[in-house]
RNA sequence: CGCGGGGUGGAGCAGCCUGGUAGCUCGUCGGGCUCAUAACCCGAAGGUCGCUGGUUCAAAUCCAGCCCCCGCAACCA
């Protein structure tokens, strides 16, 4: 191993909260960077907030708030959820801090020496009304292949088609509306091309990506690489770009490099771990620096940080990672999370409902070593952390130390007193233990949680066998005995878990009255593990068990969460005029069709009596049937402000009850005639 | 013919590289036990390993073809 290793988490985009998706990345990371400690390696954790880019700079102003404020607020937010699911960071940076800009500005420079960067005029859409040059979703327009209307300038969402902003039918700026020029700009390009063969064997090295994703990333060679654009026009959130003034850093470029000045915060910051003696961030960062680089991300952003970023850093003099660790996406009931369906779930909505600890086993025992989806089917989540967790290990600490604490006054018999099979036990669980560091060691968390479970069944089995409360009253010395070669294997179990439950682990250890066992101390321990002339500490139990009940709270909550925007704007009470406002009417469904590529929006066309039917997008389709719906009675809001979803103009909502799959109900003003006002 | 991942008892997965009794966790059913968090332990039922064909003494595993699902693109007035 190396003499030091630095780990990070993809860096959260600060326009918004965390949700349970992160928390996926942060505690595969964390747990990574947990156990690597625990086998007593120097390991550093850093994170940071992605602040740069258009989303945010336009999301501030239409706030009417400094880009800097408004990454401000989620600067604290997203640290206070990271400390809520017990991630250990070592340091929380931003890509704001003017030691990024440090840095970012070196390997520009250095790129730039080495003639990495080229310099070219391109052509862009340029809306003259917010006089500003349009990323490609900020242009909009009917689809030049299949002629879908609302499109964004990069991909048809109709028909899969990829094109340029310009190819666009009618394009106009997203923001304003107005039809955007065409104008010239001269940008910044890094000659990835010229790299292909290196990144190519860089793919190859089994070590740095999982072999599925390098196959994922063989078709970007297969097309040719381009070069990669790392400049943007003013105005932009970011930073300037020396020596080219209205020229900012793309986000993408200035993100990663995150990952280095915050080690270097690290290193020179009052978190600073004693005795590790590092100066800056080139201690980790420098080719010939005796460290190691772990990226965690999500299998999104695998293309910036497989092919880009190494190549980059390679260019400008940096080291480059020795492994990036790809994991998939969170689904939740074996969907993708959805606002509407209320399994959009935020990470402080679960802290607020349950403990974390469920969550990291939950997701530690789901994680294997390459990149799929996992799934939180609300269900599985609370039989299996219930099932192993707590019945079987919290439920195995208990009953052996609550023994030991009662009738022998919480003392540890010596070894080999029990009834014979106890030492057979701690030692066949210690060579189990190997088997659970190595998978530990090749990422594959799930295996690890499935060695441990199997070790806690063990020593379960052993006691129903040895059945100390029986043998108590015949012979205690047995019964001490086997209680405490019981006990030695829970001891073992808090090292197993705690790079993944560590608070409940801090907690058995304390029970247990012993300092915590780490995988380092592990490599020399043989039968007894504990110091059998002590005694252990007060029993209690370490988790309870999930009710289904909280656990229909997180999702229930989110349901009611979702709809508060709506009840929000309204104040408590309401005039009569003010109710006035909204125009209610009867109408009649002529015709309803569904909207391709999305899942959840209906078209309809309702009769309201004006000689012109309407057409009125809905979110329904999960609930209805188009057919079922022809010929239906309906309440519509027929002065509400016409917006278009999805290339459909929309003219109205339809008022329905219900929440949740159980079902929607259209509200029926029964056989009256279209346009009839609903009072 | 875009690319990638996947299809194994009700659910989730392992096994496939290096062919040879199909395994684990949960759930279901039955039993045991009672120290412990209404738990713990044991046993049973349940699978033509997506389909078709091929190679082989032998195929979940190797080969060919096909089918299906998911992601790379979103939506929720």
């Amino acid at each position: 191993m190396a003499a030091k290793i630095l780990v990070t988490s993809a860096l959260p985009y600060a326009n918004g909260p965390l949700h349970l998706g992160h928390m996926v990345e942060y505690v595969q990371t964390d747990v990574l960077a947990r156990f690597m400690k625990s086998c007593g390696e120097k390991v550093t954790y850093v994170c940071a907030d992605d602040t740069h880019g258009t989303p945010i700079e336009l999301n501030a102003a239409k706030e009417g708030v400094t880009p800097e404020a408004f990454v401000q607020r989620f600067f604290e937010l997203h640290q206070e959820d990271m400390k809520r699911f017990e991630i250990d960071l070592d340091y929380f940076g931003s890509t704001h801090y003017p030691e990024n800009r440090h840095y970012a500005e070196l390997i520009y420079r250095r790129l730039k020496e080495a003639g990495e960067i080229d310099r070219r005029e391109i052509e862009q859409t340029y809306c003259e009304t917010d006089r500003r040059f349009l990323p490609d979703r900020f242009v909009k327009g009917g689809c030049p292949n299949c002629k879908s209307p609302e499109q964004y300038g990069d991909v048809c969402e109709v028909c899969g088609k990829t094109y340029a902003p310009t190819d666009l039918l009618g394009p106009r700026c997203a923001i304003c509306g107005t039809p955007p020029v065409m104008k010239k700009s001269t940008h910044l390009f890094f000659k990835l091309s010229k790299h292909a063969d290196e990144l190519k064997a860089l793919l190859e090295n089994g070590e740095f990506v999982h072999g599925s994703v390098s196959n994922q990333l063989k078709q970007f060679f297969e097309k040719g690489l381009s070069d990669w654009d790392i400049s943007r026009d003013a105005p932009y959130f970011g930073f300037e770009i020396p020596g080219e003034p209205g020229k900012f850093f793309y986000v993408w470029l200035d993100a990663p490099i995150g990952y280095i000045s915050t080690s270097e915060l690290w290193a020179k910051g009052p978190g600073k771990k004693a005795g590790q003696g590092l100066s800056d961030a080139m201690d980790f960062w420098a080719p010939e620096a005796d460290a190691r680089i772990y990226h965690v991300i999500g299998k999104d952003i695998v293309y910036f940080h497989a092919l880009f970023w190494p190549a980059v850093l390679k260019h400008a003099g940096f080291k480059v990672p020795s492994k990036i660790l790809v994991h998939g996406h969170l689904t939740v009931n074996g969907e993708k999370m959805s606002k509407s369906r209320g399994t959009f779930i935020l990470a402080k909505r679960y802290w607020e409902t349950l403990d974390p600890a469920y969550f990291r086993y939950f997701i530690a025992g789901n994680l294997g070593p390459g990149p799929e989806d996992l799934d939180l089917s609300l269900k599985d989540f609370r039989l299996r952390v219930n099932g192993e967790l707590v019945n079987n290990i919290g439920n195995l600490a208990n009953r052996a130390l609550t023994m030991l604490a009662g009738p022998f006054q919480k003392a540890l018999a010596p070894p080999s007193t029990g009834s014979g099979t106890g030492r057979a036990l701690v030692e066949s669980a210690l060579e189990k233990s190997k088997e659970v560091r190595g998978a530990y060691e090749r990422m594959d968390f799930r295996a690890a949680v499935k060695g441990i479970a199997e070790i806690s069944q063990s020593a379960n089995q052993f006691l129903q066998a040895a059945a100390p409360w029986n043998t108590v009253r015949t012979d205690r010395t047995r019964a001490q005995g086997d209680l405490s070669d019981a006990a030695d294997v829970v001891y073992l179990l808090g090292a197993l878990l705690q790079p993944i439950v560590p608070g409940l682990c801090a907690k058995l250890f304390e029970q247990l009255a012993s300092r915590p066992l780490t995988f380092e101390a592990l490599q020399s321990a043989r039968y007894p593990l504990l110091d059998r002339s002590r005694s252990i500490g007060n029993p209690a139990p370490l988790i309870a068990r999930m009710e289904p009940a909280q656990v229909d709270e997180l999702v229930a909550a989110k349901v009611a969460e979702a709809a508060t925007p709506i009840r929000a704007a309204a104040p408590g009470e309401i005039e009569l005029d003010d109710f006035a406002k909204v125009e209610l009417k009867a109408g009649k469904i002529l015709a309803a069709e569904r909207v391709p590529k999305a899942d959840k929006l209906l078209k309809l066309t309702v009769d309201l009596g004006e000689g012109e039917p309407r057409t009125i997008g809905s979110g329904i389709a999960e609930y209805f049937a188009p057919e079922s719906l022809i010929g239906r009675n309906v309440v519509v809001v027929a002065n509400l402000k016409p917006r278009t979803i999805r290339g459909i103009s929309s003219r109205g909502m339809i008022l329905a009850a219900g929440e949740g799959p159980e079902g929607l109900k259209l509200i029926d003003p029964g056989e009256v005639k279209p346009g009839t006002t609903v009072r």
